[in-house]
DNA sequence: TTGAAAGCGCTACCAT
DNA sequence: ATGGTAGCGCTTTCAA
């Protein structure tokens, strides 16, 4: 393994020199830079993590988190990842700061990233709009230098160094694909929605949609509801829904809301039972699965998203190691959608750990 | 965060000292050892990882891993695996030998771990079988101060440190949960198994066929069949099954021999296609997927069993560290099943990417 | 049994 | 622009 000190000896400069040339750090001549790269390149260098994250506990890091939870079960298993990456970084001068907000409201969106800013952090974590000003201000961040990442959502035309997440569009033709294995008759659909202005509730709608209609059932979708992500909302319309559609044999709910709708189906006295699919494993939509009202479920690997957005944000801020021209490399992770059915869905005991 | 040098600070000991008394290393009183101990855990003591991994640089560990990946395809990603984590680690000095077998013979086996120690392996990670011989192996290893670990196929009552993979039983679970999901009607079944001497094997079907007694349809098997993993047996035993029992509606493969059985079925002309279950997703079974004859597979996380089980035992050599009598913390990863239909199997082109 | 010191690879500060 | 050096936390060797 070469290290900066084979390098010195090599290209007869001091470690200094070689470290400031490897890292564009300021002061340095240009041709020395040349000639040190060029060595670097040649042997095989390759920086040692262990050497460069104990130099770096003189200057600790700490990562801001944006993280429209409040209120919104499915960020509890988000939260415990990033709580459990942050643990496992602390001993090399990490810490989190978690700025909870409700919802995905654009001002306080903006707002949350600038109080992280203030609280000292020097890189960000969001999970966030795709919106434009939003798209603006992560590009300013990033040509400032401040490492910025995405999890859960992405904001895929900005200068982001990377999204963790799954694919929302792929998640919903899994339920189709589901469905299909299931009914060979045409369904009569219902879709309850979170909103309509959020984009990946429309993505996993329309991947649904699409994947039905390739496999050439004349399948009919009797109403789109929104729940606005709340139980009561989902409730009462779910209620009204089946008084007026007793018919229905397919119950699509495509974000929150999942124990409202459940629970006016199983007091609706539908004549059969629809089949029914969700996406996401809080304990709502675990109970309903094993009481065999949930046909499935859909996830996307919410503890992965949180442990897996701090590892890779912090890697590549080691990585960049106050380079400032320098691109880490890409660290992007589209998790697969993954099925739950009753018999493989973890039971409330088992921890899902880290990977 | 505190260090050795705060410990040595309030102590009054010498900073190697308090080092040799934390790691149980010899020649040191009794009496500093529990001096030292005490204090360390009022102050919270955590090892600084950069530090260890820079001093361990050293003396570079090499880990041995038994694979009987010759002619099983399913072995590939859990090479890509081990491949993945070695590159990861290989600047805090790790590297790893891998001993690549064909089947489970015993004999072959323990030869397998002689010749691995022989090359140097200080550390072993082995996927082998459940033998009065090899549990007494492992265990006088891992008395001899040499850490043992298993993925993909556990030694559960030897002292391995840990087991990373999945649970077979609730495997075959997951296969009866979805045909229940896909069949109301009573099912012919036609089990088509690797081998009846193979715990795993046995495993998922006794899973399969316990879940769906519970779900109290009267199926019927038709029979169980080997394939000894081989796609030729698969083949012709398929072949002469499909003729004597026209009838089949559903086929369940455990093991290997993907290709062979589907092929079969392919060119048999039964007059109504059978549901098809099958584990893992080697290429051949992803192929029959995307086209339809096998209506879902559930696999084991091949990747991260290689990739985890390196990474949880240099862990455990680490914070180990050279400490006799030390027992490293639990770092097993129980996988849940994971269910792939065409929807959402990866494509061939994404990498799935370590976690 | 314990202490002192060198060194793992890298970064940052102070001289030059 | 470059060199020299101290120090991050831990381990290990050599003395005492």
């Amino acid at each position: 393994m070469v290290t900066i000190k084979d390098i010195a000896e090599k290209t007869g400069f001091s470690r200094g020199t070689v470290d400031r040339a490897l890292h564009g750090r300021p002061g340095v001549n240009p041709q020395t830079v040349r000639v040190v790269m060029q060595v670097a390149a040649e042997m095989g260098y390759k920086a040692n993590t262990a050497g460069v994250l104990l130099a770096a506990r003189k200057k600790p890091t700490r990562i801001g988190c944006l993280l429209p939870d409040v209120g919104n079960d499915f960020f509890r298993d988000v939260m415990n990842g990033l709580a459990a990456a942050q643990k496992e970084l602390s001993c090399y001068g990490l810490s989190l700061t978690v700025k909870h907000l409700r919802g995905f409201d654009e001002k306080k969106h903006l707002k949350g990233i600038d109080e992280l800013l203030e609280d000292g952090c020097t890189a960000l974590l969001l999970t966030t709009i795709n919106s434009r000003r939003i798209r603006e201000r992560i590009d300013e961040l990033i040509d400032q230098g401040i490492p910025v990442a995405c999890i859960n959502t992405d904001v895929p035309s900005s200068k982001r160094l990377f999204y963790v997440g799954t694919d929302y569009y792929k998640s919903g033709r899994t339920i189709a694909g589901l469905l299909s294995m299931m009914a060979k008759t045409p369904q009569k659909i219902m879709i309850f929605t979170g909103s309509f202005d959020i984009f990946g509730h429309n993505e996993r709608i329309r991947g649904f949609l699409e994947c039905l209609a390739e496999n050439g059932i004349g399948h009919e979708v009797l109403c789109q509801e929104q729940t606005l992500d709340d139980n009561i909302i989902g409730y009462k319309s779910a209620c009204a829904l089946f008084s007026d559609h007793p018919d229905v044999t397919t119950v699509f709910i495509v974000a929150g809301g999942v124990y409202g709708v459940c629970k006016a189906l199983v007091e609706s006295g539908l004549p059969a039972k629809p089949h029914v699919f969700s996406f996401d494993d809080i304990p709502d939509t675990v109970r309903y699965l094993k009481d065999g009202v949930i046909d499935a479920t859909v996830t996307q690997w919410p503890y992965d998203q949180g442990y897996q957005g701090v590892k890779r944000l912090f890697d590549a801020i080691i990585e960049k190691n106050g380079n400032t021209n320098f691109v880490p490399r890409n660290r992007n992770l589209i998790l697969s959608p993954l099925i739950y059915i009753k018999e493989n869905i973890r039971s409330g005991s088992d921890t899902m750990e880290a990977l």
